[in-house]
DNA sequence: AACGCAAATGCAAATCAGTTGCATTTGCGT
DNA sequence: ACGCAAATGCAACTGATTTGCATTTGCGTT
């Protein structure tokens, strides 16, 4: 968890080390499932160390997007958005909608898919988002 | 086009006629890919006879998507909702990062995946959400 | 064919997520 | 330790969507 690694990890990506930036990571690396920006400012603003301001929270998360550090996206039913950390590796997870505990899935059932799919349709496909969700071995006992 | 097969349309649901809901209606069942509420008030403001309140707009399509006769989607990066007619079969979207244009794919890439994988990991695969992001043939020039 | 009332609409004001301008503070190279 | 560009805090703003309330409309009833 050391704020060396930290520093480290930012400067090879361009990103000047704040406390602020320090604490978004971190709460994001922990965390299971992809979060909304207002979240991630509850959560580290109740812990009175991190406080620090919401439109800070959306400048950080914006930054790490663009650097491509964590990834954005817009499924959410209500409209927010939310973010998550790139663990580089394309993955997709596996959603219980009883228990809510998240899986990675091995392996991208749409490699093949999206090189036709931008054959056929003649767009530049750049990426997808793709959750499945159902019940979890336990939860349907 | 007629009113006459709408008002029984709208009987079916639930969904009392009124030429607001109607115009609204039309232009949707007319439109080849999702589209705002705002694109759908432009529109329909235009045509003097069918002017109406945006709130309106957007209260007819809840309605409508309560009633399961539209779908809503957040898929935009912009932050604004998607509304299509509801044709009863499970769709996916392309869309592009450029100028945020919707397309509906035909077929889904998933349906064979879904059930191995619902085999493989012993769970009751559910549903799942899928965007595909990409620039469309037009933004690539 | 008019009547009455609940539901729908128009309008304006409110809300909510996200953004922006600007004054102040902080990190980092020298 | 110094200085400046970049980051943050704060408050005001934006744009999409929602809501309260007065007015209007659709539809079953007389």
């Amino acid at each position: 968890m050391g704020s060396i690694d930290l520093k480290v990890v930012f400067k090879k990506y361009g990103i000047k080390n704040t406390v602020q930036r320090q604490a978004v990571y971190n709460y994001l690396t922990d965390a299971s499932a992809p979060i909304t920006a207002e979240q991630i400012y509850m959560e580290l603003t109740q812990s009175e160390s991190d406080a620090m301001n919401l439109s800070t929270v959306y400048r950080i998360l914006d930054l790490f997007t663009k650097k491509g550090l964590v990834l954005k996206s817009n499924l959410q039913a209500d409209g927010k958005s939310t973010y998550e950390m790139n663990h580089m590796e394309h993955r997709h997870h596996l959603i219980c909608v009883k228990c809510n505990s998240i899986v990675p899935i091995k392996g991208c059932p749409l490699e093949d898919y999206e090189k036709r799919l931008g054959e056929s349709t003649n767009y530049q496909i750049l990426e997808h988002h793709l959750e499945i969700l159902g019940i979890c071995p336990k939860c349907r006992k």
